[in-house]
DNA sequence: TTTGAAAAATGAACAATGTTCATTTTCTTT
DNA sequence: AAAGAAAATGAACATTGTTCATTTTTCAAA
């Protein structure tokens, strides 16, 4: 009887050890990745640049991701939980109003300091065709930050603004404005269109979305 | 003397034949690479899959383009023109705020029912990879249609409306709005989402700016 | 400690892609 | 008809993501 406990403890240790390494290289990869894609691109980064980094083979990275929309996607969680704890700093800015308006803020404030990471949540394919290829019904991470909006949209409608307005509509307007003013910047359609200051276009622009949604 | 011209003559019509010739060419590549584009989506159409297209050899599609790049760039100059000519329509249209709200409607549906075509223009880095490449100062395309928006937004405020608001910026914002709902629905970032109404979603939320500019 | 099977890691090999360029074919001029 | 110029060709290359037969490592059992 003793024994049988020993082996079965040293069984599941060994186990759970093993689950752990299989977790720590799974993560490992994934770090490599998002230092590579941050230092010279997503679109340069191969899996062999990927490999080379953590010292291990080509095949060592396809045992623990399918395929690279796989790293893509779970680089994608990533960038979600970053920016999920940048939001939820602003809860606890009591006015909603005030917390909508902040939020916007910090949505472009994250976009222009990552504009890789900001590419994988919303400009890049892959990510979502990860998500058809596992046949998954939801895309978790766009819903919880979805609704995290549109409560304090919600809220904002309880608190007697945006008077006449839909909620669900209302609040994709204002995911698409922000979402808007990002994607053109990152994606090159600011430069070479003459604008007056287009440093500050996006800055500017959210100024003007401020004043639009106060009246 | 006469021979000379008729020698001069030859030639010269030899030569604009040849130049019409290439331009055929050109666009016989153009138009077989759109076709495919639209058929089977961009990133899944290969130089191969034109060449055969058109029964050329793969070199032959070099010799009229330098790259992918440059046949991505000529066919979003097309798009351009496309929906240049969509939004010529407008130009009937006097009050400058129905038009300005006519213009956005056409956008996005230009964006729903062309995807290929909208991410040609406004998502794809290849276009605008392709400008650095022959290190162009502008982007004509874009810098003239976002003069027909600037230009319609200034005349809306010459009437009176968006009192308070500066033009470039409220321009590049009201351009941000629509491209954003029509971003994240092509980038497939509103499925998932559990949304109530996700087939009205982009179309819900027009009303919801229309309202929200009319204030 | 030895052993053998399971797990993990490997990297050569494959298919597909964009691209190049020496060669061939076609056209034009003399 | 011949020579030179222009156009077209497609084999070949480099680079990608991906696979999988083989090798190496791990570890419980003897």
């Amino acid at each position: 009887m003793f024994i049988f406990f020993a082996l079965q403890y040293k069984t599941m240790s060994t186990a759970e050890r093993k689950a752990r390494e299989k977790e720590e290289l799974k993560a490992l990869i994934l770090k490599a990745s998002m230092k590579l894609f941050v230092e010279k691109g997503i679109s340069q980064t191969t899996i062999r640049n990927i490999a080379d980094a953590i010292d291990y083979s080509i095949g060592t990275v396809y045992i623990y991701f399918r395929d690279k929309n796989a790293i893509l996607y779970a680089l994608h969680t990533e960038c979600f939980s970053e920016l999920g704890g940048q939001f939820r700093v602003l809860y606890n800015v009591k006015d909603p109003m005030e917390r909508l308006k902040a939020m916007g803020k910090v949505y472009i404030q994250f976009a222009m300091e990552n504009p890789d990471k900001y590419d994988l949540m919303f400009n890049l394919k892959e990510p979502m065709e990860f998500l058809n290829e596992i046949q998954a019904k939801e895309w978790d991470e766009g819903a919880a930050t979805f609704d995290v909006l549109r409560t304090t949209v919600q809220e904002c409608i309880k608190a007697g603004h945006f008077k006449g307005h839909n909620l669900e509509p209302l609040s994709y307007l204002i995911w698409s404005c922000v979402h808007g003013m990002c994607s053109l910047e990152i994606r090159a359609r600011t430069k070479g269109v003459l604008l007056k200051n287009p440093d500050t276009i996006v800055s500017d622009a959210y100024s003007e979305y401020l004043k639009l949604i106060d009246k």
